[in-house]
DNA sequence: CGTTCAAGCGGATAGGTCATCCGCTTGAGA
DNA sequence: TCTCAAGCGGATGACCTATCCGCTTGAACG
């Protein structure tokens, strides 16, 4: 990224900092622009689309998930590792409305996000690798299952309550195990 | 609801059936209206919302859901009946895109999808409840969780493949056991 | 049947949102 | 100070939703 003019870098943290008061899922550009007292064009400019913004707002979350992935991959216990791993994965995506939309998104706009987000899913399936290994987890699960678990458990968190983060979180953590006995099938 | 002129039954069938040839997250009111060939007041008079018609789509599946439901009751072990119940309630929401929605919304437009959403809600509970006094599932854990974790099971089997869908069920059925191990709860 | 009219129909259109385009302004290098 | 590429604003065309009202029609009734 070319380094910015100083009237465009301010125009570009005006209306980040008015998007950040906006919930992620129904973000208009138009309303932003209004708010954060720029013209229309200039939001456009600097964020071509939805999604762009949505991106950018996310950049420190992603840069939090790989920092904690990394930690995560520094537990001695494989098993505990994967198991900090998702639970914080969960917490930020939970904290921060857009995640689920930019860590699915096939297409960055940013190349510092598709940077970001293969860095992370790496450290993700190196943490998957040795919990199989220890046999901490199910040997058929892949990175997508558990990447779409995690989004799955924070779609049903969103539906409740706050609250319901441990117990949900607990049960997709429980089903994540081997299981000693057979399971019904029916 | 009282009986229809003829007229305005044809175009309601003509609306529904069009309709259901159409992704329910993305219903256009004026869009069913051109393909149906019928104008789109005709539309907004029968279906005032958009709900309203995707609540119209689900009628049949809302009735095989209660009949599932209630087919589960009568399986002898209740743990059984209850994995067996939420195996066909994430199945049906799987085959009926709308259904989800039509499920959580607080409000109903059709007087009978009110009361067939109470009738499976209690039967749901009662499974519940069967379950849990077998020892068969968490003690922690409500018809809400449970509700919003088949949710949240759909939205993970909706990022991926439908091939998921026997790995992510199992997983979340395992994980409503009790646990006979203490878990990482870091 | 013919008559009557409530029920139903169609679609023009008011109102609202999105995203582009282009003439004006300004930062900053020479 | 001069120059001009970069940036800005917002008018506007394209598109979409949902209402309203004058016209049409099914069906009840004598």
């Amino acid at each position: 990224m070319a380094a910015l003019r100083s009237d465009a870098a301010r125009s570009r943290a005006r209306i980040i900092d008015i998007a950040r008061t906006h919930d992620r899922a129904t973000l208009r550009l138009n309303e932003v622009a209004r708010e954060a007292g720029v013209g229309v064009g200039t939001v456009y400019r600097h964020f071509p689309t939805v999604h762009a913004l949505v991106e950018a707002l996310s950049v420190d979350t992603l840069d939090a998930m790989l920092a904690t992935s990394r930690r995560a991959a520094a537990v001695p216990d494989p098993g505990e590792g994967l198991a900090l791993y998702l639970r914080s994965a969960l917490t930020l995506q939970l904290e921060d409305g857009g995640l689920q939309a930019v860590l699915l998104s096939p297409e960055d706009e940013a190349e510092a996000v598709r940077t970001v987000k293969r860095e992370i899913f790496e450290t993700f399936a190196s943490l998957l690798e040795a919990a199989r290994a220890a046999g901490a987890i199910r040997a058929d699960l892949t990175v997508g299952h558990l990447a779409h678990l995690v989004c799955g458990i924070e779609h049903a968190v969103r539906l409740g309550s706050p609250d319901d983060l441990p117990l949900l979180l607990q049960v997709m953590l429980d089903g994540l195990k081997p299981q000693p006995l057979a399971t019904y099938t029916g």
